[in-house]
DNA sequence: ACCTGAACACCGTTCAAGT
DNA sequence: ACCTGAACACCGTTCAAGT
């Protein structure tokens, strides 16, 4: 009855959204057109429309499927103040691997990607013994961190390629900026100008994420 | 020799970007174009690019003008407690009231406006006595978690205005499908669905301020 | 120096027409 | 049911030409 396997090459979604995926990692989010992805799978522009509503659903569906494996990938047997580590720093690490997917994140506010995260961070500070009653707060606040943090982060990796530029060199041209401001305006930044090129931005997340951890469990 | 006062109505950045602040704030991201600009000027296209170098300067220069009014609008002579509370919600608030330019705080690293916020924040933890060593990473965790927050808001307000429904139905409906989600998988999301309704928002973005402030003053 | 507006090289999306 | 590809209504940006 049933007919036989499809041709291998057939259009759906998913063959869709992978491709997306592989044009938006090598040439960025410009790079992904309607144009561009129907040549890569040597079909017509107006046929992804038949598998995805719009250019919005493809963005959310390539950004949850790069999420998905990110959570995934996180083992459940850790105790839960390691679990929030890893799988903080595996979303971040991912969204430097994949930086539209930071961009993203913070685009679509209830999105399945976000949910996912959003649960293993609230789920292992009820098992921190974070108490009931400011564990919305507590996972709201890592999330929002995370996001923030990785969408910034993102952005700096827009920055550092194109130019082409080393790692290094790209912080320490910033932190030349910093120097050359108004001290009287701008006495902070420049005392931390003097710690930006040695800095280590993984570090530095996982450092924010121990500190709020801790202030998720010294509120009175 | 000068000559007489220009038309009043000559072209200038600050005029060409304080029409664009009003599309942006009226008409939404989508409705900033150079010929709906243009228009509104009451020139033609291509003049604009006489004092903005493309749409990218346009933006970070309307994100700029916000910023820096409601960095300037808080008070020097708070404790800096109460000042970091202050220029947080005033950030937080401004993007309330112009989504986009949480959409733009996180997609332009390291511009003068993320630069004003950063100094007001970190200038602050000074104050506040948190050691030299980790005033740098208590900043950033500052900045990154309002970001988040902000960028996040931001959808939201794209989200419930053009439904045009009320802020609570949004998020009930929110909520009610939270419940439904798989009891198994996602058991935090489906107790965090009984809060939803009730929360306020500036509220938890405060009581997220508070807890990263309580960590940055706790951190061995 | 500053402005005009047509032109260029694109977009996302639609839709009649095919198979 | 699924795909094609031309067409529509836009974009950002450039640039010869004007004043």
């Amino acid at each position: 009855m049933a007919t036989r396997a499809q041709r291998t090459d057939a259009l759906s979604k998913e063959r869709i959204v992978d491709a997306a995926i592989e044009i938006l990692d090598t040439e960025g989010e410009k790079g992904l057109t309607f144009r561009t992805l129907a040549a890569r799978l040597a079909t017509g522009a107006g046929a992804i429309y038949w598998h995805v509503a719009n250019k919005d659903e493809l963005l959310a569906a390539a950004t949850d499927g790069v999420v998905t494996r990110v959570v995934a990938d996180v083992a459940r047997g850790e105790n839960p103040r390691d679990g929030i580590r890893i799988l903080a720093l595996g979303v971040f690490d991912a969204i430097d691997a994949h930086p539209w997917v930071g961009t993203q994140l913070s685009r679509e506010p209830w999105g399945a990607a976000l949910l996912q995260i959003f649960e293993g961070l609230g789920g292992r500070l009820q098992e921190l013994g974070v108490p009931r009653a400011q564990q919305f707060n507590s996972a709201s606040a890592l999330l929002n961190y995370v996001l923030g943090a990785a969408a910034q982060n993102a952005a700096n990796a827009r920055l550092v390629l194109p130019g082409a530029t080393d790692r290094s060199d790209f912080l320490g041209g910033i932190a030349a900026r910093w120097t050359e401001l108004d001290a009287a305006r701008y006495p902070f930044l420049r005392q931390a100008a003097a710690e930006l090129p040695e800095h280590d931005d993984r570090e530095q997340f996982l450092a924010g994420i121990d500190l709020i951890l801790s202030g998720c469990l010294t509120e009175s």
